[in-house]
DNA sequence: AAGTAGGGCAACCGCTTTGGG
DNA sequence: TCCCAAAGCGGTTGCCCTACT
């Protein structure tokens, strides 16, 4: 037996609201309040429409306090950082910006921001497609890493690169707005090392008059697996899944103004599992391959033992994100703005 | 002028989380 | 502790507008 449906579908209009509608609706919230039941509003007020659609109308729409228009460069920024370090949590990133909505913010970031800073990955997409077989089989492991992981990561090696135009040359920076850990910097070590070597799958091209343009990276599980000396379908994933897992506890972290978000207990525990299952996959990885799991492991346990050592998790990210927010390491997005978009 | 493609955005869908009984 | 309804959330859809052919 499944749950019974909110509201009757076959009475409720659908579809774009009318002015009256809105009327109606912004009147009665102004005057009584929701009520704390969104789904008995609609009957209240005398309209067709599921209390699911009025919240998500009053909330995106017809708050007074809502800012519709142009988004500023320094939200541009604040966006990005956040996207980069939190992923696709929508609503905590509209926690950060006054009168935006999760909605709004999402739909610019897919409408525009995405493709502003990843402008030419269709490009470089449909070059892949003209790539060997032995390529297309090499990278179906890394594929399985989420497509936001590896947006966010083809994301910060772009912003690097365009922070830093020496990364090309080896040199590492502190990469800013998030502590990258252990595993993700090994990612972005390792393309380093294929920009390095000219390999074809990781094409960085720095034109010395024009903007800097980022192919997206593509590391083969060959060098995935001389890298960490295991078999690459584990460690993708198992990147993928710790990533995912400091996400969950990164969400709780965010302190700037005007809220302090609170971590929930999922999170917490979601943090928690994360942390076991990295125990559980280092001691196995170090009973299989005990003779070449190299420092790269000790580094992701002395990791884990850092956010666990009863240092407040709050503390590990929102001083990570005060303190650069401020700092000349912060990333602007005018830098990338002025450089990458044509 | 008509047709078409693509972008932007509002709204919907369905899954997850929360909170009260 | 469990169950269920409501709220929250992110992904997706579809409409409308504009630019281009």
């Amino acid at each position: 037996m499944g749950r019974a449906p909110c509201c009757d579908k076959a009475n409720v209009k659908k579809g774009p609201w009318s002015p009256e509608e809105d009327a109606k609706l912004k009147d009665y919230i102004q005057k009584y309040g929701t009520g704390g039941n969104w789904i008995a509003l609609p009957q209240k007020i005398g309209i067709k429409r599921c209390g699911k659609s009025c919240r998500l109308r009053w909330l995106n729409y017809l708050r007074p306090d809502i800012k519709h228009g142009g988004f500023s460069e320094e939200e541009d920024n604040i966006i990005c950082n956040l996207y980069i370090s939190i992923g696709s949590r929508w609503s905590i990133i509209a926690a950060q910006l006054p009168g935006r909505t999760d909605n709004d913010i999402k739909n610019y970031w897919n409408t525009r921001l995405k493709k502003k800073l990843l402008g030419r990955r269709k490009q470089s997409q449909a070059s892949r497609l003209t790539g060997s077989t032995e390529d297309n089989n090499d990278r179906s492991g890394i594929e399985t890493l989420s497509n936001s992981a590896i947006e966010r990561l083809q994301l910060h090696m772009q912003l690097q690169s365009l922070q830093n135009p020496n990364l090309s040359q080896g040199t590492s920076m502190p990469m800013w707005p998030c502590k990258l850990n252990p595993i993700q910097e090994k990612i972005m070590q390792s393309l380093q090392l294929l920009n390095e070597s000219s390999n074809p799958l990781m094409m960085q091209h720095v034109l010395s008059d024009g903007p800097q343009k980022v192919e997206p990276f593509a590391p083969s599980n060959n060098l995935i697996e001389q890298m960490y000396s295991l078999p690459s379908t584990m460690l993708v994933n198992h990147i993928d899944n710790s990533m995912s897992g400091v996400n969950a506890g990164l969400t709780t972290h965010v302190t700037g103004t005007p809220d302090y978000i609170k971590p929930t207990n999922m999170e917490l525990q979601q943090y928690l599992a994360f942390q076991a299952e990295m125990d559980q996959f280092l001691s196995n990885a170090n009973g299989a391959n005990s003779a070449s799991v190299d420092q790269a492991q000790a580094n992701e346990f002395d990791f884990c033992k850092e956010m666990d050592s009863g240092k407040d998790m709050t503390t590990w990210w929102s001083n990570e994100f005060e303190s650069n927010s401020t700092s000349s390491n912060s990333w602007d997005s005018s830098l990338v703005l002025d450089h990458n978009i044509s």
